[in-house]
RNA sequence: GCUGCGGUGACGGAGUGGUCAAUCGUAACAGACUGUAAAUCUGUCGCCCGUUGGGGCUACGGAGGUUCGAAUCCUCCCCGCAGCA
């Protein structure tokens, strides 16, 4: 079985470093998977940063794999010799969603697995890495705007009673948190006002996909975590870091053709603090206070999610061999059966 | 010094005699998640006991008082802000 591995954790726990790490010494390339570092013009606040000890490699250093219509260029970057990809894919305008991920984040696993190299996907986004790694079986089903706009100005009760019309077994398998989440409820009208389309609906109203249309890998998954308050604390220096390299300036510019952001760059952590500022809304001091705890939350929830997934071996980056730990694990791992 | 307004739970801020351990927001804590996921949503949130119903204790600046009953009314004191001196 081809072998990958996958490398999560929250913000702030030096991920990409990590992978690097990993990349050089088992001739590895990583995967990004990060819904808002896939942008482009979003580089500071997003933290699109180099390994500790590498920064100030020029972002020229970027170079454009291939051109596509549509919205997206693929690019990558390159850090010395070591490939990043699904960095820098899309426009600030385009609604970039787990679909466009997998599409990409599976060509490029190809892509690596074919030079013979071994494949690391990093990143904080969870529903990105499950969706390339495990799939999602309501891909086949695509956004429907108009009706997205038609039930924009639903409130929830209506929602609910509205999909309890359309797919009541839908509305049933739902917990009590999806069921008053309009986002969610929206998206399971979506599907099913569409779904008699697809012959591939289960009566549960999802969307199956076939067990062989997928590739089996042999992953190993490595989390990467730390004290909460030593969190903190990384998460209030990197944050203070990205200032003095200029958040602010790339907030501006992003500012000023605001309308047109997706709502995906308008509401990620630092440039919703940042555009409040800009607004007038608040104090800069509130602003980044104001993104400071949504990094936290941000975090937390990350590990909410990581925690439940119980393929994922933890590492602790407090404690003092932990690089040699995870050398010899992932050694280990490599070398089980040749 | 006088006058006016105000002091509420970690913070902001409702409540102006009983249905108040006290609306709501924030923070905090826990959780969910299958096409916005750095999004969105849910639960808990004075202390103690009980598996639930529930029970007990301490609380609305402080001390007294009125009342069957007070965060809410009265008196005095302390503190803050505004205006007048």
């Amino acid at each position: 079985m081809q072998k990958l591995i996958a490398v999560l954790g929250p913000t702030a726990v030096g991920k990409t470093d990590t992978a690097i790490f990993l990349a050089e010494k088992f001739n590895g390339e990583l995967i990004s998977a990060d819904s808002v570092q896939v942008y482009k013009g979003l580089d500071i606040i997003s933290g699109k940063d180099l390994p500790a000890g590498r920064q100030g490699l020029p972002v020229s250093s970027k170079f454009k794999l291939q051109k596509k219509d549509g919205p997206y260029s693929i690019g990558y970057y390159l850090f010395e010799h070591i490939l990043i990809y699904l960095l820098d894919v899309v426009k600030p305008s385009y609604s970039f969603n787990v679909s466009d991920f997998i599409a990409f984040g599976q060509k490029f696993l190809e892509q690596i697995l074919e030079k013979e190299k071994l494949p690391i996907i990093v990143g904080g986004t969870g529903f990105y890495v499950k969706g390339l790694l495990d799939g999602i079986d309501t891909s086949p089903v695509p956004i429907d705007e108009n009706l997205r706009n038609k039930l924009k100005n639903f409130d929830v009760l209506s929602l609910q009673k509205f999909l309890l019309k359309e797919n009541k077994k839908k509305f049933d398998s739902m917990n009590n948190s999806d069921r008053n989440n309009p986002r969610r409820l929206i998206r399971a009208i979506e599907i099913a006002s569409k779904i008699k389309n697809f012959k591939l609906a289960s009566p549960a109203g999802r969307l199956k996909i076939k067990n062989d249309e997928r590739k089996e890998y042999d992953i190993l998954m490595i989390g990467l975590k730390c004290e909460r308050e030593e969190l903190k604390k990384r998460i209030d220096s990197r944050v203070d870091k990205r200032l003095k390299l200029g958040a602010i300036d790339e907030a501006k510019v992003l500012f000023k053709n605001y309308e047109k952001l997706s709502e995906q760059v308008k509401n990620a952590n630092g440039y919703r603090q940042l555009f409040e500022y800009l607004k007038n809304e608040v104090s800069l001091d509130r602003a980044i206070q104001k993104w400071k705890i949504a990094e936290y939350h941000y975090s937390k929830n990350q590990m909410t999610w990581f925690d439940a997934d119980r393929r994922i071996q933890w590492f602790d980056i407090g404690k003092k061999d932990f690089r040699k730990n995870l050398v010899k694990e992932v050694h280990a791992w490599y070398n089980k059966d040749i």
